[in-house]
DNA sequence: CGCTTTTGACCTGCGC
DNA sequence: GCGCAGGTCAAAAGCG
């Protein structure tokens, strides 16, 4: 099996100095042999360069978004892609925010070497592990301990205890590979074990606002933790299996650890589709990871594996874990690759319009009751006055945080490629159900990481103007997490 | 009065 | 088998 690298390019704009901003590049790994480059029109835009089209068929295996300073001005598509993998070659690990779904090796493109073909090894040691990753690499990464605005007391509790031993990469990993087999193992010696995600965020109130209803059933000391243990089961339908627990980080009180169980059998209000879909992909993943056991054996990769340009970076926002009885992923969202990012070059690189965020930037978690239809029209006005398609298209997209600029950037090469086989790669792409439900949940996480909460209306506008941009033959797929929309899909076709 | 929360008891799984 | 910890139950209390 070979490897796919699609890259893909959003573009920010920052809409005072009408610079150009940072680039989000998302690298796509495939089963097939492909490389492609994904570049429209404007913004957000694609054209697939395929180098070689064995099948149509494949799977995702990783999906990444990378955010690199500015490259340059291209005179043709196939001169960026000498660029882009020169720039795979030379760009600074540390200049990197990603944002991480699927089954990675991470040892994306560490040569050129390693693009756009991968050796069979390579090949393996894709197939190896299963990864979510939402940024965070600034924590992981120890080349330079002292970097500004890289604060601890950010990081997830477990991962700093695992950083304090393992502070560089390669040690890190090992602990991770070797404890990801083990998980693997253990997934499978109990498949009946229910999956749960867990999902850090910082709230003030007794819960997180996940849309959904709940009642208190329950509650406990647990140990090591002298913060009672909240249990919770859904109470949307009588017979919903769905629980959740929710517990105060000991370390941080403001930090609130939401772990989630089961799955709905009914019908969910708008609201909690954005945390039920960044839920059900993190759960699809271990089924996923547990299931697969007719195809090669999946185990992160070797600790010694040389061949890796980007530092494997296991986030500290998402870690998966088979210690308890349960195969439980936690999705971080208080170490936002924004905010740690921004404050980490907003002082040294930005102009001084970009220390300011966008309203939806404060945008919280409800303190209110899970309910609470108040807090809920609080939120909606905001959005609604703060967060038009317009107003979101134009202002750097959420104010992600930007790169310093090396040049100006926006390349309007018209693509050489026929519409048809972009068309037709681009259906197969968008039509794949876990790349939906991957970039549903990765959007879904990086947008509700910026607004602290879970944003929905800007996730729909933001995921679903975005997607219909980069994909535009796609057929008017839409990210639905809004709360004015009455499907309970995460993502559909109109 | 009905619904929710609290809280101690009980059950279950796991490690020793 | 025993002890421990996580999870659940259900009666009592609280609240609107």
């Amino acid at each position: 099996m070979s490897i796919v690298y699609i890259i893909l390019f959003i573009y920010t704009r920052d809409p005072k100095s009408q610079q150009d901003g940072g680039i989000y590049k998302l690298y796509m790994h495939t089963s097939t042999s492909e490389f492609r480059r994904i570049r429209t029109q404007g913004h957000l835009s694609c054209d697939f360069v395929s180098q070689e089209s064995q099948s149509r068929a494949f799977t995702i295996l990783n999906l990444c978004i990378y955010m690199l300073p500015n490259s340059k001005s291209s005179e043709s598509p196939a001169q960026e892609m000498d660029e882009t993998r020169e720039e795979m070659d030379h760009i600074r690990e540390d200049d990197l925010v990603a944002l991480c779904l699927g089954r990675s090796s991470l040892s994306v493109a560490k040569n050129k070497d390693h693009l756009p073909k991968a050796s069979k090894q390579e090949d393996d040691s894709l197939n190896q592990g299963l990864v979510l990753r939402l940024d965070g690499r600034s924590y992981e990464y120890s080349g330079d301990q002292n970097d500004a605005g890289v604060s601890k007391s950010q990081s997830p509790t477990k991962i700093e205890e695992e950083s304090e031993t393992d502070q560089k990469w390669g040690s890190s990993i090992g602990l991770k590979a070797a404890r990801s087999e083990e998980d693997e193992a253990l997934l499978q010696q109990h498949p009946a074990k229910k999956a749960r995600v867990a999902v850090r965020a910082i709230c003030n109130g007794p819960t997180m606002n996940d849309g959904c209803q709940w009642r208190k059933y329950g509650q406990k000391i647990a140990k090591g933790n002298p913060c009672p243990r909240a249990y919770y089961r859904c109470t949307m339908s009588t017979s919903c299996p769905v629980r959740k627990h929710v517990q105060r980080c000991q370390e941080d009180l403001s930090i609130l650890l939401t772990t989630y169980e089961g799955s709905h059998n009914h019908g969910l209000p708008p609201a909690a589709t954005a945390m039920a879909s960044t839920t059900s992909a993190a759960v699809s993943m271990l089924k996923t990871s547990s299931t697969s056991t007719s195809q090669p054996s999946l185990s992160l990769p070797s600790a010694t594996s040389a061949t890796t340009k980007f530092p494997p970076f296991y986030a500290p926002n998402t870690t998966i874990s088979t210690s308890q009885s349960h195969p439980t992923i936690t999705l971080d969202l208080t170490t936002p690759s924004a905010y740690s990012h921004y404050n980490k070059y907003s002082s040294t690189f930005l102009p001084p319009h970009h220390t300011t965020y966008s309203p939806a930037a404060s945008l919280n978690f409800s303190a209110s009751s899970s309910s609470s239809s108040a807090s809920f029209e609080h939120w909606r006005n905001q959005s609604i006055s703060s967060s038009s398609y317009a107003s979101l298209y134009n202002r750097t997209e959420l104010q992600l945080p930007l790169m310093p600029h090396k040049n100006n950037f926006i390349n309007q090469t018209q693509p050489q490629f026929s519409i048809e086989k972009i068309a037709d790669a681009t259906k197969e792409i968008t039509s794949n159900p876990s790349f939906q439900s991957a970039l549903a949940a990765a959007i879904s996480s990086i947008v509700g990481k910026k607004s602290g909460g879970i944003a929905e209306t800007m996730q729909s506008q933001f995921a679903t103007s975005h997607f219909n941009s980069i994909f535009p033959q796609a057929g008017n797929l839409k990210f639905d997490f809004s709360p004015f929309a009455s499907s309970k899909g995460d993502f559909r076709k109109l």
